[in-house]
DNA sequence: GCCAACGTTGGC
DNA sequence: GCCAACGTTGGC
């Protein structure tokens, strides 16, 4: 089982909109980085567990723990052409983009980025290097554990 | 809105 | 395969 952070919008999908989903589900659509989508597609197992991140807002941070609940399947928006997320290159036969549905496990507490840094036991947490802008990131299980514990 | 850091694209 | 130009991300 893996840990792994995912950063969404919430002006996009917030915890609270995935708290509020029928069965407390949404699928992951969207990702258009490669690395991003290999972490989903070649990694991610239903039972890792994520920590949800609000990215772009007022007050970026860790906001809430949701599951994997669903294998890597090809993103339906790639087909779409009326989407944003629309890819002329992809296809049925062969999809580009991939995304996973997560479940809401719960809502935490607000631990901004700021704070995240605070910690030395977090230096090596992947969004907090510099210049880094991965979506989906991994996150060791000392890490994990050490933010499930300042919860 | 700014801008640093990255990723992608496409001409050569 | 190089690399300049462009687009995106995301904290501030």
């Amino acid at each position: 089982m893996r840990y792994w952070l995912m950063k969404s919008e919430p002006s996009d999908v917030s915890i609270d909109d995935l708290a509020s989903m029928p069965k407390q589900t949404v699928a992951w659509y969207g990702v258009r980085n490669y690395q991003a989508r290999n972490f989903m597609r070649d990694q991610m197992r239903v039972g890792d567990q994520v920590f949800f991140y609000h990215s772009s807002c007022e007050q970026p941070g860790i906001v809430g723990i949701a599951e994997v609940c669903k294998r890597a399947y090809p993103d339906a928006t790639q087909f779409d052409p009326a989407s944003k997320y629309f890819d002329p290159k992809a296809t049925p036969e062969t999809p580009r983009w991939f995304n996973v549905d997560v479940q809401f496990v719960k809502k935490t507490r607000l631990v901004g980025i700021k704070e995240l840094r605070s910690y030395p036991e977090l230096a090596s947490l992947r969004i907090l290097q510099k210049g880094s802008r991965l979506s989906i990131t991994p996150v060791d299980p000392a890490e994990w554990k050490f933010i499930m514990g300042i919860l």
